[in-house]
DNA sequence: TTAAAAAAGCAACATTGTTGCAAATATATT
DNA sequence: AATATATTTGCAACAATGTTGCTTTTTTAA
């Protein structure tokens, strides 16, 4: 576990803790995204549930990782590579899910497009979900 | 309760009850999107749980319904304007939450944008929501 | 090293979603 | 219109997921 994980909590002002440490080092060994049964699956009998609700959800308001729209019921998160300060998000890139493999993927370098919107409406944030077959599928 | 709704039914070779009436009336009536939840309330204590479960479900595959993404834990559900088969939705429109009233409205004129993706990736399908404040609120 | 603050773990509970099966209802047929 | 068949509903029991309050443990700062 690289020093960097210790880094990044002490900058979002979180004291360093165990399961800080093993949740967070699971998103940065991860390629794709994860959802919060990934997590407590991935880090055995270890934590309580609770920690990881709990962590998971100190980590989103920190900017640490961000939540990603999907259609079924499962809330999936990924890192934040832009950075994301405290309780201001402003990724924006796409995501990508694999219909193969199922995993969900952050494409930092597609920046979301403009959207014209109808008369009345203003936007404040866009959201893209791209479906399909991704680079090791295919 | 309009005649539409049986015809609705028909159409997609179900047979007509009290529950699927009822149901596909909450959706014709409202303009935007219903969560699960938002179905059982607006039916009162009519309906069993599982009943609104299966009927959902019945509709999605029907092509009567489709699924909206969203972040939070939440599916939520809009009528099919254009006219989707059997288990071949094929709506490109965009979606739109709004921050203040939290309703979701589908855009139907509004079409999904291209995508460049990368070299490697291949899409079968864009889902774009777009967050702000909507004509009602504005 | 110790005191104060923060987080983890536990228990209990609430909500949401699933499955099998018997009773009720809808459809098709006579 | 009445019946047989097929479909759907509602119930019960369960599984999974998410939440809250509180005590113990760990971290941080002095």
């Amino acid at each position: 576990m690289s020093t960097d994980i210790k880094e990044i909590l002490k900058r979002s002002q979180l004291s360093v803790t165990a399961s800080r440490e093993k949740i967070l080092n699971l998103f940065l060994e991860e390629a794709g995204a994860l959802a919060h049964g990934d997590i407590e699956k991935k880090a055995g009998e270890k934590f309580d549930r609770v920690t990881v609700y709990r962590t998971l959800q100190t980590f989103v308001e920190k900017g640490i990782i961000h939540t990603i729209p999907t259609v079924d019921n499962s809330i999936r998160y990924a890192l934040c590579k832009d950075n994301c300060a405290e309780g201001h998000h402003h990724d924006h890139h796409i995501h990508f899910v694999c219909s193969h493999c199922k995993n969900t993927y952050c494409l930092d370098d597609i920046v979301t497009p403009e959207i014209k919107l109808p008369k009345g409406y203003s936007s404040s944030h866009i959201e893209v979900v791209v479906e399909g077959i991704c680079k090791s599928c295919n």
